[in-house]
DNA sequence: GATGAATGAGGGTTCATTCAT
DNA sequence: GATGAATGAACCCTCATTCAT
């Protein structure tokens, strides 16, 4: 069954829901059609099988980070940021390909719950950080904290599965890690107070 | 016919592609399912031919803004995000909905043409201009302006399309004015050089 | 409406009437879909049109040739087949071509008829004059006339029909007087009396 | 899938392949439509699968009859013609219906093929039985019997063909054997030298 | 449990036919 | 008379789903 629903993962995201054949999934789990519904009621199921088996691998329990008072605030944004999407997990990307543009039409509830417990969810928290950083003195008060949380996590979400293109379009590639690194100190650099120079990192 | 391309942007984009009957189609353009054969071919054309008609407005002359040596570079990375995403057409969103989801796994050839000639060479240009800043000394030297852009391009893509679902999840709503200007501003800020007021703005 | 007739002709014969829109049709014609409903009600009605005019060229006065008792009945043969299948006229081929396949599906009535006054009549005619040669002791009493007739008609047809795929397949071309001639004297010396030379021709 | 194709002989002969909705042949084989899309492609495959299935039938090892140098050249022919139409099953009309008429226009490289391999191959045979009798003095030397071999396999086609409509047109009815063997005997008294009286038969 | 033949509703596509201009 | 945009019935084809083995 896990096979199946790893099959159904690559094959939806890789040609999207509707595209895919019950066939092709089965095929690539190495059964036949007619034992899918041995373990799941139909297609959907299937699709909403895989977004619940997969989902709980993303964000885990984000909240956890606001009470880490010991950290300084961008020290946890880190760490946050990290944890979400820094992930050697090869069904991460195609999760956030499914997520992101197959599921919308075909089971909105499903990706409803998703971005309220994923991308709205940790964007919150990253901007509930940056007020409390605002608070200690740590970034200026004049920035747009919630604005910059969702720029970064949607940016992210996007170029990592745009990472599926780069076969196709060089320009496209880019390294996972940098990008991350790249992206939150670019992040937290537009938070910093003006003229004064960030000692910690 | 122009109405058969509205009629079907709007429907594609609620509902997919996949998931649009031709005859809704019609039915919102007011016409009847055949009617739609004396204009296009198939189903895929009339995809095709919908983003081929929005897709002009999108990205114009992008290029031109780096030539425009007088402003500061500052200036024009503000002048060609609005120029990108500040428009009032009610096809902007919609747009971006169906090319950022819809058409991948169906016409990959006008997705990729259009990840190419529309966010990756927006934020090439942006990256090049940033590039002009480090040398004016405008932006320090040691950002990772590539990643910035495609970070501010990405993002405010996803943002301009999840307000699709605003209505769904409040939480999703965000004025878009203040999206792109906080965006901008805080993207600015992160290339800032460290210590140094800027005056100018 | 004679190039409507003429081109529906050529149309029907070289593709099929049911493979033939009848844009094709108008457009071999000259005009425009809508104006076939000018002069012709219905497709169908068109089909028959083309039958009716052209069919009158086929088999004209043919029993006219029973009552010339002044010839030989072998040179009242030769005329009447000479008459019914030499014919310069480049409808004629088409015409069998519609006749023989085109038509039996779609307006069997109008397949009957042509059978019945074309075919038909004509090989009855042969028998008879065959019969009447056997009186006159010009044919042998045990030669099988009737079927005899009704090969040198059928296969006539079909060998005219089947010029059509020349170009395509070399084996089938035959030069159209050679094979009618060559017919119609195989036909008689196959009913000529054993033992006795014909000096008559 | 025999069933099917028995089915499909059936209804395309006797409707037309056009004017046959796939759902009759379905209904004829006594399963549902979509149960033909598990043995075939499609229609046109299905239409080959009929041709090729009950081609076989008819034309075997044709050219094996030049070498039986023992007989006559008349025996052989008359075995020939036999072998090839004397026939009980109740396939070989239908088939000769749908080759002779249903599918030139629908899939030409079938229909040519099989006139390849049916009747040119079978009057080319024939043909040079002829030759070889005229050759041993069995035949006279001024016949045409290329265009009586065409004549013969053309004729019996045809008939064999119309005797569908024997019903509808009382004069087209004939018996086959009669059909048959007249045919073939009075082809051959049309080749025999004149003045001669043949002893064998 | 697994299979795969069979089903049949759904939807894309064709094209004869109509009709306002 | 001629046009060609619009119609809609007909039909091919797909594929999720069922079920007997």
């Amino acid at each position: 069954m896990t096979e199946l629903l790893e099959a159904a993962l690559q094959v939806f995201s890789s040609k999207g829901y509707r595209n895919t054949r019950l066939e092709e999934v089965a095929e690539a789990a190495g059964v036949t059609k007619g034992t899918i519904y041995h373990y799941f009621e139909n297609k959907e199921a299937l699709l909403i099988g895989v977004i619940e088996h997969y989902q709980t691998l993303a964000f885990g329990r984000v909240e956890e980070v606001l009470r880490e008072v010991g950290l300084s605030v961008s020290a946890r944004i880190r760490l946050l940021v990290r944890k979400a999407f820094v992930d050697a997990d090869r069904t991460r990307r195609p999760m956030v390909s499914l997520l992101l543009r197959g599921v919308a039409h075909e089971v909105p509830h499903a990706h409803q719950r998703w971005l309220r417990e994923g991308p709205v969810r940790l964007w919150t928290v990253i901007a509930q950080l940056v007020a409390e950083g605002q608070k200690r003195g740590e970034f200026r008060l004049d920035a747009d904290g919630e604005v910059g949380a969702r720029l970064l996590v949607s940016g992210l979400l996007v170029q990592v599965m745009w990472q599926q293109h780069a076969d196709d379009i060089p320009e496209l590639a880019v390294d996972e890690d940098r990008l991350i690194d790249s992206s939150v100190e670019l992040f937290l650099a537009g938070l910093r107070p003006v003229g004064v120079v960030m000692a910690e990192k």
